[in-house]
RNA sequence: GGGCCCGUAGCUCAGCAAGGUAGAGCGACGGCCUCUUAAGCCGUGGGUCGAGGGUUCGAAUCCCUCCGGGCCCGCCA
């Protein structure tokens, strides 16, 4: 009865889906030559932590499917022929000229480092696809239309429109494509695609015929330009209506699995039904998550319009650390933000360990599936040896005080008197740089000027006189007491107050060998600069 | 209107896939260098796992109902 439990892959999640995809399409009878996995790409926006999600869920399925014994291919496929329906926070307003138009016809508004609007935001998600290793092979829907890859697909759901606009309306109760094609034409006159309708299918010629009579989109009314014409739907210069398109790609282009996000559930739900009933194919395999969430309050970047980008997390924790909050649970919305970074990065060190055996899971099950996941945080490519593992506050807490200038060295001896480094210090360049971004961008120092009181004062100018005498660490140390001891201060208070004064901060290091880390002559500058400000 | 998720320690949450002794961080409390400075370390306390029912030898975990909170979609993508 109690059977040991078998345990599929490196027993994750991923592993379990992948074995039923294969049984799955074992049972549809269908080629295991190559199992597709797919996601879209959104390209209207900057990439989001969780645009990074849909690629690297999806991913991870194919790198399952390949530890089954079977090929697999992951694509990443550009909504580039979608058109701008709101201006992104960070970009200038002038942009809104552009409403309406596919983001590959919009010029980068970045200058001409890109092709197009489109180009420009879908390489930001390339970019942090190969800073994290993932594989992919990268479509453009712009060219896919012109290339006529979807051209079968496109002209049966055209040929059945009636019947498609029907299970649009019985599955989610859209009415628009009762009268009107799933197809958004480009206006030869305005070069737009969300102010056309189509309204007829001329199945001899493949053309529709379209007008330009505005939209309404985000809640805001695009006027048409009025134009009356006919286009090719073979030509590349329109696309399908979300509702029908992934049916398309996916027969075209043969994916056999794709996870998607809860919001755009009601599209998959109406392509599964057109997939089957109007192209005969059956659908992939879906898995349906949660959304990642912005965390309101902390400032993240202007320049990136607050939205958490992969490139910010790679600013304080590493690739594999954002891998682990991406692949970690399918299910639950997360809501991140960028203070969640240390807890995934001290995580991961921890995962890292139960991988190298320096500590021991006992359960053979949970064990199989804590060292699977940290495989899959690295893509299934992990390090031979493990990292220096050192808790991200500690060394958050080394940048905050570190000495301007030798900020690297001063923490690396510090670690060293703690310890950390004993068994080397494999990764630990990265971290110093990590902690030091978080010091800087989030907790540079709101030095108030400290107040004060005439006594105190007189501590600090007797302070500096001995400070300059001193010899070292030591001197540095016995002068506080012995200056609050001359003028009857408790050396308590007197430490708070150098501290708010060095630090911003009621407490702080070890003072002596603190002022010694820093720099004598840096310390006295302080402590004048605070005299001065009095 | 349709759908999804969450409810676990004072706080923030992990654990739930594939049932097997209730976990972490922060806070609180106690201890650990000494010329009163320990951003560190060690330890302690703290939970009817939202409520009720079901399945099971066994449920935080699976199923049902209810309560409370949140999110997504609604003629765009």
């Amino acid at each position: 009865m109690v059977s040991p439990p078998e345990i599929i892959g490196h027993g994750t999640w991923y592993d379990k889906a992948a074995k039923e995809l294969i049984e799955r399409e074992l049972r549809l009878g269908r080629s295991l030559d190559l199992i597709r996995t797919e996601s879209g790409l959104g390209a209207s926006g900057f990439p989001h932590i969780g645009s990074l999600g849909d690629c690297i869920r999806n991913y991870a399925i194919a790198l399952a499917v390949e530890e089954q014994g079977y090929k697999a291919e992951y694509i990443a496929f550009s909504d580039d022929k979608d058109g701008l329906r709101k201006v992104p926070a960070g970009l200038p307003k002038e942009l809104e000229k552009w409403l309406g138009y596919p983001v590959s016809d919009i010029p980068d508004p970045f200058g001409r480092c890109h092709e197009s609007f489109g180009d420009h935001m879908s390489s930001l998600l390339l970019e942090a696809l190969d800073v994290i290793g993932v594989e992919y092979r990268f479509m453009s829907g712009a060219r896919v239309y012109r290339q006529g890859l979807l051209n079968r697909e496109i002209i049966e759901i055209m040929e059945n429109a009636e019947r498609a606009g029907r299970i649009i309306y019985e599955e989610i109760g859209q009415t628009k494509f009762l009268n009107s094609l799933p197809y958004f034409p480009v206006c030869e006159n305005c070069g737009r695609i969300y102010t056309t309708n189509a309204y007829k299918y001329l199945p001899d010629e493949r053309k529709v015929l379209y007008r330009c009579e505005g939209m309404e989109v985000k809640g805001r009314w695009l006027e048409g330009c009025g134009y009356e014409g006919e286009v090719d739907v073979t030509a590349g210069e329109g696309k399908l209506s979300w509702k029908v398109e992934f049916a398309a790609r996916w027969k075209a282009l043969d994916i056999r699995f794709e996870a998607y996000g809860k919001d755009i559930a009601d599209s998959v739900k109406v392509n599964d039904r057109i997939c089957r009933e109007i192209l005969g194919h059956e659908p992939p395999m879906h898995v349906q998550y949660e959304m990642f969430l912005d965390k309101g309050g902390r400032k993240i970047s202007k320049s990136a319009g607050n939205v958490f980008t992969p490139q910010v997390w790679f600013r304080y924790g590493s690739p594999q650390s954002l891998n682990l909050l991406l692949l970690k649970r399918f299910i639950g919305t997360r809501s991140v933000g960028v203070e969640d970074i240390p807890v995934y990065m001290d995580e991961l060190d921890r995962l890292e360990d139960i991988y190298f055996n320096r500590v021991n899971i006992e359960d053979p099950k949970e064990r199989a599936k804590l060292r699977g996941l940290y495989e899959y945080c690295w893509l299934l490519k992990p390090p031979k040896e493990p990292s220096v593992h050192i808790p991200y506050r500690l060394l958050v807490n080394l940048a905050r005080v570190a000495p301007e200038g030798r900020e690297e060295e001063y923490i690396r001896e510090k670690l060293s008197e703690y310890g950390y480094l004993k068994r080397g210090a494999r990764g630990l360049e990265e971290r110093i740089r990590y902690a030091l971004n978080w010091v800087r961008d989030f907790e540079e120092p709101v030095r108030k000027p400290v107040e004060l009181s005439a006594e105190e004062a007189e501590a600090v100018r007797r302070l500096i006189g001995e400070l300059r005498r001193g010899r070292g660490a030591d001197d540095y140390q016995s002068a506080v007491f012995k200056v609050a001891r001359s003028l009857g201060l408790s050396p308590r208070r007197f430490f708070r107050t150098l501290y708010l004064i060095l630090l911003g901060e009621p407490q702080g290091p070890r003072f002596g060998p603190y002022v010694e880390a820093i720099g004598v002559e840096n310390a006295i500058g302080e402590l004048e600069r605070a005299l001065e400000g009095d």
